[in-house]
DNA sequence: CGAAGGGTTGATCTCTGTCAAGTCTAGTGG
DNA sequence: CCACTAGACTTGACAGAGATCAACCCTTCG
């Protein structure tokens, strides 16, 4: 189906451009703000692109020009200190938009944690659409928000909690944000983890050495099982949250 | 002069309420965003209180319905767990907006960390006028924005700096937003301490203590002065910035 | 097969927390 | 006016959680 047949139909649904249509952004993301002619106008502009892991995204530092929506994976927002020590300072999983809405610099490093699908497209459109529509600065803002939520929440997990309690309540949020079906509590949660040790490590302000020493220790106390060093399986969420205190 | 008065009258200033001339919020706060007519509309609902050190503001989880400008000090937003541990999320100084804009609860505690003096007004008025005026969505946007880089600045102190360049860095940010005339880099820099030494270790993640400790360390290396345990007077910014690494 | 990347495990060290005692100041009451 | 108390802060001795250093395993890939 072209964009042609699409405007030519005026029944609800059909306006949106094909693209569009199955896209987890418009249902849970920014797009779920635009009008059908918004879509369709921004749908001339975006750019589907797929990024390996550890690709770069973002360069902190550097002009924003390009933004983005996550279609799939996750993407690690960093900062970096002039002697190399790292800090993984947001995680955003799709949905989520990425970059930098207003200011001219990027703040932040962000990359691909693994398999990433972006859509991106460039600043200056959806700066035209928010002029046009606030509902979708309402957007952007519930989603800062929101970040500035998790952001806290971390601040007391760096700040004051254990690393065994860190590691806990950071496998807790991957199974709440990964697993698909985690409506009913009882049954086994199961996710695929996204980061490696090292990446995990500077989300955790840990060693690498220290997370693995966390995990097998949660492994061999039977809260978590674990395949392939990276599929886990968790029998009992809620003796994982209550690891992880708080 | 009363609020007839001035409604009277139409020249550009004088439409302002008495109370708001010489505001700081005006100025580089929130209230910045608004038209006289909804200064004095909001004007109408606000009340100015002091609170002391240490009386508390927000109430995590408490149903949020009052806003407020912060006129003067400085407050700390805090995290709890619930054996004790405790960590500040966030400083807040005069004119920054203090309260959660949407969202129908608290998620953190704010307390006065010294002196404050605040302008409060009902949560319903606030919404009301952002529906209004996009503007005002805007500038609160702006400012989740800000607290958003500052809260992840704050991750990469937590999580990877030693504790002797989390006291640097906390005292050059200090240095920065308390001293009124610190444009000329060359001059020396002076600054009331807000925060008591368990206020700095909750920010830090820190123990009194190592702050202590460090604190002592500075002043012998001769990178701040202190008088009566508060009043600290850097003879060379640069270099506390430089200690701060970053 | 060899090399490289990711992960684990062990031995040791060190930074920061813990525990404890002591100083200094401001405020209170006799 | 001075002793007494409480709170904020400092300092020292010691201990422990997590970092560092080093060796090793496992899988993948050319």
């Amino acid at each position: 189906m072209t964009a042609k047949s699409s405007a030519r139909q005026d029944i609800h649904n059909s306006e949106i451009p094909v693209l569009c249509r199955s896209c987890e952004a418009r249902h849970r993301g920014i797009c779920g703000a635009m009008t059908p002619e918004q879509l369709l106008k921004l749908s001339k502009h975006t750019r589907r692109t797929l990024k390996d892991t550890d690709a770069n995204l973002i360069v902190a530092e550097s002009k924003a020009t390009q933004v983005s929506n996550i279609l799939r994976g996750v993407v690690k927002l960093t900062k970096i200190m002039p002697d190399g020590r790292q800090q993984i300072v947001g995680l955003q999983f799709a949905p989520d938009f990425l970059g930098t809405p207003f200011g001219e610099y990027n703040n932040v490093d962000a990359e691909a944690a693994n398999n990433v699908q972006l859509c991106s497209f460039p600043k200056a459109i959806l700066e035209e659409m928010i002029h046009e529509s606030p509902e979708l600065e309402h957007k952007l803002h519930q989603q800062a928000l929101k970040q500035l939520d998790e952001a806290r929440e971390m601040m007391l997990t760096l700040g004051r909690k254990t690393a065994a309690e860190k590691i806990a309540s950071f496998l807790y949020m991957l199974a709440i944000h990964l697993d698909p079906e985690i409506d009913h509590e009882t049954e086994q949660v199961e996710f695929e983890l996204p980061l490696k040790r090292a990446d995990i490590a500077d989300y955790l302000g840990l060693t690498i050495e220290t997370v693995s020493r966390q995990i097998t220790k949660l492994r061999k106390d039977g809260v978590v099982q674990i395949e392939n060093n990276r599929l886990f399986k968790i029998p009992d969420i809620e003796r994982l949250k209550a690891r992880g205190e708080s």
